[in-house]
DNA sequence: AAAACGGGGGC
DNA sequence: GCCCCAGTTTT
């Protein structure tokens, strides 16, 4: 059995051991590309838990883009409080619901490019939004994934656009879906920034940093 | 008191 | 490509 498969297998066997609120919360929340849109918006600089709390809070009263530009942005802003950038967040949740009513018929868009037109939107929102949303192959690198990819030894590069592409090339295409789903999860409790659990780690047979012992402290 | 949490956007 | 941004939680 190829690594590759071997190291997803792995991981996807560990997966229910790991929390990962907002993914579960996404999960949950079935697959509206608008709702993981906005949580995706909102888990900018904040960590899972309090995402998804304020995801929660804000789906109770906004179900569509309409709903949100009826809201005034103090409105939102006690709504999603206390992500952080909550002030800065609300404006582009309501900037991005006029977009979306304006442009898209109220629609998220299906496609990269018209994604990446939005505000606040970047290529991690993006490609999460494809894959969760759409099912589309896409890899949606946040630091996470581009920490461990280095890590693991699937691609070197200090760039996460750089990542992306990279790890387009080396990892079969049934396996992205599992990257965006797993590695945030198996980043928050065992690869870590700083002081990783290798010792627990399922995956450390296969790791080039552990065996090579240059998993510093480090991102 | 200081560091950690992370992605987008401007240049 | 590098640097700036901002609020809350954790150490």
């Amino acid at each position: 059995m190829d690594k590759v498969d071997k190291i997803f297998e792995i991981l996807n066997k560990e997966y229910p051991k790991w929390n990962a609120p907002v993914i579960q919360f996404m999960a949950q929340n079935g697959d509206d590309p608008f709702k993981i849109l906005v949580s995706t918006i909102l888990s900018l600089r904040t960590k899972d838990e309090v995402t998804a709390k304020a995801s929660e809070r804000l789906f109770k009263v906004v179900k569509t883009p309409q709903d949100l530009l009826n809201l005034s942005e103090e409105e939102i802003e006690k709504l999603i409080y206390p992500v952080g950038f909550y002030r800065n967040k609300a404006k582009v949740l309501k900037e991005v619901a006029r977009e979306l009513i304006q442009n898209y018929n109220g629609k998220v868009p299906d496609n990269l490019e018209d994604l990446l037109k939005l505000k606040g939107v970047g290529r991690k929102t993006a490609n999460l939004v494809l894959s969760a949303a759409y099912k589309k192959p896409a890899i949606c690198v946040d630091t996470h994934v581009h920490r461990i990819a280095n890590r693991v030894g699937f691609v070197k590069t200090k760039d996460p656009h750089q990542t992306e592409f990279e790890l387009m090339k080396v990892i079969p295409q049934k396996y992205w879906q599992d990257i965006n789903k797993l590695f945030v999860a198996f980043g928050q409790t065992i690869c870590k920034p700083i002081k990783p659990k290798c010792d627990e780690c399922p995956i450390n047979d296969y790791c080039e940093a552990y065996k090579n012992g240059s998993v510093k402290s480090g991102r």
